[in-house]
DNA sequence: CTCCTTTGTGTACACTTGTTCACTAACTTA
DNA sequence: TAAGTTAGTGAACAAGTGTACACAAAGGAG
């Protein structure tokens, strides 16, 4: 095995054990950067060979989660062209229960102390939103896009604040159903302005 | 001054030394017991005589912020009846503006590790979610409670959304009336659903 | 094969953290 | 006035934190 693919390899380590100690129920604001060293089986100085801070990592899983976004988004394209929003909505509720530790980590970190990774996670949410909006077109093609907007901002408020609901799924032993339920109820106010 | 006045006036200060660093950019997650003794002149170990641990200390915080609520629910109700849904949005705009650190206080801790402080914050917010509801009834008759309930929780959402902007406000240089515009706007949304 | 680069190691240091304990001083009560 | 209760103090401790440094070992380049 190659060097850079070693080092690569400990690099996503370092950014899976942060997710996992969020998974565990941790706040990424309090995950110290020794924890994530331990947790990643590497010691503390190691660290330092892949991200200045804890800050740096937190902006790499942003990326992790742009990429993530964008993959889903390419799986919407390459879908029949006439998707229904059910359709829509059930990939990204799948994309989010996939990944949870990671949707978990953004809606954490919309209120990160370092603020350029509150701005990075703003614009990446305002960029899905986006998504969101030209994909909805397809469904909704005689609603002008001015319309459209706004309310696909709403729709990614929804699946963020899901996710809190998320994480109390198993302490509360709320089934997952209740919740997308709860989620497409919310989503329906909303698609009831488009009728 | 009596004894038991001075002891309310530094459980006092401690919670208002928390709001402060919070107000200051710091996450509630880990702002230290001693670091919220120190701010508010007082030794550590005197932290004790007050609450048990910083958990404690938040849930008391939650406590203020549905006093506040209260305090604004009988605001709402001596005012006129005839209300608009404008000068309702305006009272909780500028409740918020005025607690700045409070509502960045729940914003922040709806993802707080410790699952009590969770959940006291959703029965809050769920709590403000139904007062709104049954203030929204006097300014919209006609709509049934049904489909109001699952509006309001959207406002309240919407509401705790433009915490995070708020927080960014004077480092964005981002004025307050285009945050309140953006959050009119979504409402607007919302609201054309009911017409 | 040899040298250099670089990922990961181990030790060390200064600092902050939560929590303990005995103590003081002042308000309350009898 | 005397005794008792208690909010706040100060020193101390073990544990955890970020970070600096010199070192080892192994892959890559010549």
């Amino acid at each position: 095995m190659s060097r850079e693919e070693r080092k690569r390899q400990t690099r996503k380590a370092l950014m899976d054990s942060a997710l996992g100690l969020i998974e565990q129920g941790q706040h990424f604001s309090n995950i110290s950067l020794r924890e994530v060293a331990k947790n990643a089986g590497v010691v503390p100085t190691s660290f330092y060979r892949h991200f200045q801070d804890m800050e740096e990592l937190g902006l790499n899983l942003i990326d992790e989660f742009s990429v993530l976004l964008r993959r889903v988004r390419s799986d919407v394209l390459s879908a029949e062209q006439t998707i229904t929003v059910d359709a829509l909505l059930d990939i990204y509720v799948e994309t989010i229960t996939d990944n949870p530790a990671l949707f978990m980590f953004i809606q954490q970190c919309r209120t990160s102390e370092h603020q350029e990774i509150r701005n990075t996670i703003r614009q990446e949410l305002q960029g899905l939103a986006g998504e969101l909006a030209s994909e909805l077109r397809v469904a909704f093609p005689n609603v002008s896009r001015q319309r459209l907007t706004p309310l696909s901002q709403v729709v990614v408020l929804f699946l963020m604040d899901a996710m809190i609901d998320v994480l109390d799924q198993t302490a509360l032993g709320v089934e997952q159903s209740r919740i997308v339920a709860r989620l497409l109820e919310q989503i329906g106010v909303i698609s009831a302005a488009l009728k």
